[in-house]
DNA sequence: CATATTTATGACCGAACGGTCAAGAAAGGA
DNA sequence: TCCTTTCTTGACCGTTCGGTCATAAATATG
């Protein structure tokens, strides 16, 4: 029964919600979770103690609520940009770059994807990360899966694989990707490495 | 000029410097950095604060040791591995097979791999680790182009991609498979993949 | 205006953190 | 035996951590 009431009863918020979420959402993609201090989210955000704990909760409620965010978010980016490609083989191509684009984020251009680092961070550790991330991992698969299909139905990429599973492996590729750009591999490469593997996947 | 002494002056040490290495290895390994503490460190090595620092300096210093042993026993297991194989596919295979057991190590069989949490987590900020994993995927490009390059002389892979490049996409690949071995995939699914993927790379 | 309700502010808290160090114990050398 | 050196033990330290809460301020309602 929890209508949003036009004229709340109180002292009406001074911030936005869904500003101080990304500002949060950048400092824990930047600095991991646990390298993350409130005095960091407080600075970053801008909210005093009491404010951020009143309207978020604890750090790690903070943290799911960013998390979500940021996986919604890039699922929108990624939909928009399968959407528009031209063909199945263009969709899985704008899939892998778009993964690239995220994991290249910010000035030292090696953030990496919030996700994926904290999968790797977390594992299975924390219960309601691995649900946010499994239900993220699901709608992420059948964007692959779906521009896979297509491709495959075009003519333009292998059909002796299914395409759930070849969705998998090019997700999976796309981690491995997103994942060294935190490291020895740099943006450029990183494309040219698309190209080779999509150039193994293509029909022959 | 410091030749080891084989009788040093002084009390002699109570505990093995690799075992305990060892155990601090597992712990950085199965906990992440942060998430240790000094009481996880000691509790896990049995040593006393003061013996702890004094033999191996502070946590960043002993997480530097314990990361260096680590890639150094897992490039030995790769290159046993690689060695052992009967082909340069089988070589290959082996390598991806042996990160694959790696990563499925201790009981829950998901704490991945120390070098590619490491990387995740850290990234570039910390200069100390990047030497390390730097220089531990130098080596690991070598074993895996080297096996490539056999198998593709061997006629079994495809020689459309360079070595150099397909042992780094392959290697890419299979920090994809750790990756996500830490989550939503398990040890069997990350097997079927692997053949999928050298599917994918078999010369036609 | 009075009251109820919500938010803003920042002082404050106990716990845990990484790290230090003084005192005692065990060895070799003189 | 006594001294020097190294290692062991654990008490101790200052800092930072995540988190709480009392108070003040701002709005809607009556």
């Amino acid at each position: 029964m929890t209508h949003a009431a036009k004229n709340p009863v109180g002292r009406p918020r001074e911030f936005d919600e869904d500003k101080v979420l990304a500002a949060a959402m950048e400092v824990f993609w930047l600095q991991g979770y646990d390298s993350t201090s409130m005095t960091d989210l407080l600075a970053a955000t801008g909210l005093h103690k009491g404010s951020l704990y009143q309207a978020f909760g604890d750090k790690h409620n903070l943290f799911i609520q960013a998390l979500e965010r940021y996986v919604d978010e890039f699922r929108r980016e990624m939909s928009v940009a399968v959407d528009q490609a031209e063909s199945g083989l263009a969709g899985v191509r704008a899939l892998m770059h778009k993964g690239i684009e995220k994991g290249c984020h910010g000035s030292d251009c090696n953030a990496g994807c919030l996700a994926l680092n904290t999968l790797v961070d977390k594992g299975t550790a924390d219960a309601e990360v691995v649900a946010v991330l499994t239900q993220a991992f699901v709608k992420r698969m059948a964007l692959f899966a779906q521009a896979v299909a297509r491709a495959q139905q075009e003519g333009s990429l292998r059909s002796d694989i299914a395409p759930e599973q070849m969705a998998l492996m090019i997700n999976v590729m796309s981690m491995g990707i997103v994942a060294i750009l935190r490291g020895p591999m740099d943006e450029q490469q990183a494309t040219v490495l698309v190209e080779d593997y999509l150039s193994t996947l293509k029909a022959t």
